[in-house]
Parts: C-alpha cells; sequence; structure tokens
DNA sequence: GACAAATGATACTATAATGGTATCATTATA
DNA sequence: TATAATGATACCATTATAGTATCATTTGTC
C-alpha cells in the first residue's frame, strides 16, 4: 500500500525547494546538489512540472525553473494525479469488464469511503502547508 | 493509488463465499461457478490461505475448504499483509538507503499519519463485517 | 484395488508500472 | 561563438501484478 511514488515525493521536494529560495530561476544543477536525486531524474520531473504550468522554466544561461503558482495552491492532490495517473478509487474487474455488481458491494463502499477520505486529506497538503510545518524537505 | 489488489478482493470474495454456505467444505470448483475467478488463480489464493491458517482444507474426494477462524477475526489488514506483503508506510530512500531526515519530515509525518488512519480503517473490515452489510459479494 | 475428485507444491509466463538513463535539439547569455 | 541552461523523446532495468501449467498426493466410492 503506497500512496505517493517516488516521481511525486521527488517532485514535492524540488517544489519546496524552490519556494524557499529566494532567486528568480533554480537550476536543476542545484536541486541536484540540494536534494540528492539523480540529475536526469530530476530533470525528467521539473520538466513534467514545467509542462503542466506548475512550474516556469527559462532557457540558457541564467535560466532553470520558478514556481508558477502560489505555494498554498500546488496540493499533493494534483501531484499524484500528474504522475500517478487519475485517482482512481478502486476498479473491480471481471474479465476486461467492470464488475457487475459495484453498485451493491460492501467491500467497495468500505473501500471507496477510505480512499475518499485519504484523498480530501492528501489535498490539504501543499507545498505552503509543508514549509509551515517546518518543511525543510531537503538532503544534507 | 490502490489500496488492495486483486488478489486481496478476490480472497475476501470467496471468504465471504465461504462463510455464508452451511456445508462443511467448500470446493474451489464451486467458488470458482459463484464467484467468476479464474480457477488456477483462485487455487493458488486458497492454498495461500490454507497455508495461513485462515482456511482449514480438506484432500481428496469430498473434500474442499472451510474457514479456521471467526468471521469477525479475519479482517482486510490480515489479506493485505499476506498478499501485498507488509504493509509499510511511505519509504523515503536516497540511493538505496533510508533517508537521513525522516524524522523531521514534513511530507513523511503527513502521509504517516494518512496511512496510519486508512489501516485503521481497514482493520474494522472484516468477512463478518461485509456479510452484515448486505455482503452479497458473489457474481452471477 | 482402481478410479475419480479433490488439494499440495511449485515453476513458469505475460503485462504493466516504476524508476530511472541517454541523446540530441533548442534557446539565451556573456 | 562558446557555454550553460532547458525541451523533447526514446530507451532500459527492475519489480509487482495477475495470472497459467504441471505433476504429486490424498481420500472417498465402486
Ligand atoms: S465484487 Fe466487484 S465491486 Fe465488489
Ligand atoms: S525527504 Fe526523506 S522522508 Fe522526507
Amino acid at each position: 500500500m503506497k500512496l505517493i511514488t517516488r516521481n511525486t515525493d521527488y517532485a514535492m521536494r524540488a517544489l519546496c525547494h524552490i519556494a524557499q529560495q529566494k532567486k528568480e530561476a533554480v537550476t536543476v544543477t542545484e536541486m541536484v546538489a540540494a536534494l540528492g536525486i539523480p540529475r536526469p531524474f530530476l530533470r525528467k520531473i521539473v520538466q513534467t512540472l514545467s509542462g503542466e504550468g506548475i512550474l516556469a522554466s527559462c532557457k540558457g544561461q541564467g535560466g532553470g525553473f520558478s514556481l508558477r503558482k502560489r505555494p498554498g495552491d500546488v496540493r499533493l492532490t494534483d501531484l499524484i494525479r500528474v504522475f500517478q495517473g487519475t485517482i482512481q478509487l478502486n476498479e473491480c474487474i471481471f474479465k476486461k469488464k467492470i464488475c457487475p455488481m459495484r453498485r451493491s458491494c460492501a467491500l467497495k463502499r468500505e473501500i471507496d469511503g477510505i480512499e475518499r477520505d485519504a484523498l480530501t486529506r492528501l489535498h490539504k497538503v501543499s507545498i505552503a502547508s509543508l514549509i509551515r510545518k517546518g518543511g525543510r524537505h531537503d538532503a544534507d
């Protein structure tokens, strides 16, 4: 049972780091040094975040990445959606077809309820909330 | 984000089915007919449950499986433990080493809290509770 | 005892998700 | 124009999931 994957975790680390810098733009090189994430992987992640409109990017020397949204507006659920696909409540499947009795299924009702609650809580976690809570989330 | 896998789901279906039969022993053939789960897969699952002491088995003609525990004592968390490995709260890893700052990490604290809550709720779901709640969980 | 009906044990396979690497193109600045 | 940055994209390795397949063993019935 894993709520967030490495992608999501790294993304949140990078975002918190960027949010805490004073500079206009933060480079990948800088983040690699600060966060200890493998460079090409981190590059892929921030590129994705850029594509999603969460980060802004500047090419060329002196370039880098910066937050495009307010720290309170970037939530864990957003990152999960981006890196872990649509947030799907437990899908019961029967030979490629969705289970015919999922309306009446007691187990599904329970799981759905639990997932919904988890999601509302994940939704409350944002860059801002993490930083607030002593959220140093850097390596070394 | 998937709380339970197919294994676990099928296992719970099979267990609920067995619990609702009057007979001494329920055969795999019977369960396949009732639950629509692929036969060899279901066999593997009930064998595992048998090995775990959740089901008792009788070999030979007239044999089959029966519950070895009370329906209230078999919980979703038990099945998750069996089929999805140790229930591990979010593990943050840095190049094979566990993250040096996991004590102070705000993100980890949040995730851990959410997972713990989910687990306590999953722990409350048992064969008995599912059956009680109109728990027909069979396929045609 | 032979046969059939059941489980036990175990090995194998296919697919997808995760966690990355690697490469070349493009842009901006000094 | 050299250099430091991102953009785009393709590729790869490992693991987890979801199964399949096979042969052995036990047990009741005729
Ligand atoms: S049996 Fe399909 S949703 Fe529960
Ligand atoms: S950075 Fe490792 S636990 Fe948060």
